[in-house]
DNA sequence: CGAGTTTGACCTGCGC
DNA sequence: GCGCAGGTCAAACTCG
């Protein structure tokens, strides 16, 4: 009996030093399974005790069966423990009969009850975190549609009364209006393109509102007019995608809206995403099918560019250059351009919302003036509210960038080698711990919760900062989601604060990244493991890799 | 054979 | 005006 005992304690304690790090992903992945699969799987039981000791026992006696027993609730959990009680009478029974095993049978019983009712409370908080966290999300969704219409309704009183004043400001006013819009659109389109696209008639809303356009790309003309900027003004297309003109940013005509706004979305457009991580593989899931359609040399580079369109959709927009980083070319840097214009898998949604998300906080960051976007030096540098080393949001460059860095060190949860961190510690990291040290695509998805929360809490600067994010069990996530309060479009000093509370919350409370980081990877789907996404990327680049050598540099090498 | 990739050429914007 | 750099095209090529 001792013996058997002494083994399973052993045994606990190797689980849990062996697990060690895995612990909260296997958590995490136990409970999502739990409440998606109605807890099927019971290999990720032993990761629960690095916390709880009791279901290593179980694990270790009831295997496979047991364990989606004990999870459901308490009356099954109590069953499972009594089954496992009962298996160890019988094991006793089999190995030693002296009466002193009712004693150690009690004992054993009430220490399984204890940890079971520990068990059932920590299902009960995950189950929490979880309900909150896809309250939160998509509270978050109905604020997007929200904050669009509202931008429209804010655009069409403004669209009367501001003529003149965009005369000075138009470029703030239209940008400013649509921005969001642009970049809040997820929807599919309908396709309505129609060269109208072209002509001021059709309002900003209804572009964004229907999609990009259609293009014509499927008759091969991708670019109406090679070469030509008008073709590509033209073409619906361009409309979403406006390469090289979107620097210009002085519209010849103060005229108005129409053109003002057409300028503006065109340079909201140009806003981006850029994701840096580590990664040894030569791009990074996101769910979306890519086609690559170039690559260049970049200067000061060492490693080729390689561009990406989206073709999940003919005619969709969005553009993504990969290239690794010249520093350290363990980091891969992906650049997000533009808003998908048809519906995307879970996977690219997440990365579609992200990119929606962070385009938005570009907007909102710019703020006080329409022009801010335009001004590098106004809006030089301005760090967002996630953590001042994840995120921050450039317009230096020629468009403004937000870049969110995943390259920082690991958290205790996680693996990753290396940490190299380029400027600070990172307060809020991937929390996932991917399996070949590849971007965690279910970290795409877990952005848009970020961004979300992120501007959610923006939005609430007065309220207990990130108390949303951070009172897990309380009802907190409801706070910051009222509509009303949807002024993304300021308080650079509110994200800055933001960002602070946030930091200060997650550095302060590693349970509470843990706790995050799980119920952020169940909403992303249990499943979006690797392999999920990755219907998405046929499309490797080798060239990126860092093989800077094997590629083409047209004009590096080109002498035309 | 079709889909995707490679890569030289081309276009545009910008700085000098 | 010229050259550079970023971005894109599309013919040629590769692969399943």
């Amino acid at each position: 009996m001792n013996l058997n005992r002494r083994d399973y304690d052993d045994h606990d304690h190797h689980d849990d030093d062996q697990t060690g790090h895995k612990v909260v992903v296997g958590e995490v992945d136990f409970f999502s399974d739990q409440k998606s699969a109605n807890r099927t799987s019971s290999p990720h039981h032993s990761s629960y005790h690095a916390k709880e000791e009791g279901s290593p026992r179980d694990h270790h006696h009831h295997p496979a069966p047991a364990a989606p027993d004990s999870t459901p609730d308490l009356l099954h959990v109590n069953t499972g423990l009594h089954l496992l009680t009962t298996n160890t009478g019988s094991d006793q029974s089999t190995v030693d009969d002296s009466a002193s095993s009712d004693v150690e049978d009690k004992r054993a019983k009430n220490e399984l009850a204890a940890l079971q009712a520990e068990l059932e409370r920590m299902n009960a908080e995950n189950q929490r975190l979880k309900n909150m966290l896809s309250q939160v999300s998509h509270d978050y969704n109905n604020l997007q549609v929200h904050f669009v219409s509202l931008m429209q309704q804010q655009q069409l009183k403004k669209g009367e009364s501001a003529q003149s004043h965009e005369v000075i400001h138009g470029k703030g006013e239209g940008r400013r209006n649509i921005v969001p819009r642009q970049f809040l659109d997820m929807g599919p389109s309908s396709n309505n393109d129609t060269d109208e696209m072209n002509s001021q008639t059709l309002s900003d809303d209804e572009r964004t509102l229907d999609g990009s356009p259609q293009n014509k790309e499927g008759n091969g003309s991708y670019e109406h007019g090679r070469g030509g900027s008008h073709g590509r003004e033209d073409s619906p297309e361009d409309a979403e995608w406006v390469p090289n003109k979107a620097p210009k940013l002085n519209l010849p005509k103060g005229n108005n809206s129409p053109v003002d706004q057409a300028a503006a979305e065109a340079t909201m457009r140009k806003a981006r995403v850029s994701v840096r991580a580590r990664s040894e593989a030569p791009m990074i899931s996101d769910g979306c099918q890519w086609r690559k359609y170039g690559q260049k040399m970049a200067k000061g580079n060492p490693c080729p560019r390689a561009y990406y369109r989206c073709t999940m959709a003919v005619g969709c927009p969005v553009r993504k250059q990969v290239q690794r980083c010249a520093e350290d070319r363990s980091i891969l840097i992906t650049t997000y351009e533009g808003n998908h214009n048809h519906p995307l898998p879970p996977a690219a949604m997440a990365m579609a919302s992200t990119t929606a998300a962070a385009a938005s906080m570009l907007l909102s960051g710019s703020m006080p003036s329409g022009d801010a976007l335009m001004n590098p030096n106004f809006l030089a540098r301005t760090i967002l509210p996630c953590s001042s080393s994840m995120a921050t949001i450039s317009a230096s460059a020629p468009f403004p960038t937000v870049t969110l860095d995943l390259t920082h060190s690991p958290n205790p949860l996680q693996l990753q080698r290396a940490p190299h961190v380029p400027q600070q510690t990172a307060p809020f990291q991937f929390p996932f711990p991917t399996p070949n040290g590849q971007v965690p695509s279910n970290f795409m998805a877990s952005l848009p919760q970020i961004f979300g929360q992120v501007l959610n809490n923006t939005t609430n600067s007065n309220q207990s900062k990130f108390s949303g994010l951070h009172t897990s069990s309380s009802s907190a996530c409801s706070q910051g989601l009222d509509a009303a309060h949807l002024q993304l479009p300021n308080q650079n000093a509110a994200f800055a604060d933001t960002l602070s509370a946030a930091t200060a919350a997650i550095t302060s409370d590693p349970n509470f990244t843990a706790a995050l980081a799980a119920a952020i990877s169940s909403i992303i789907g249990g499943g979006a493991r690797p392999g999920e996404n990755n219907v998405a990327n046929n499309a490797p680049v080798n060239s990126p890799n860092g093989g800077g050598g094997a590629t083409s540099g047209n004009k590096v090498n080109s002498s035309s």
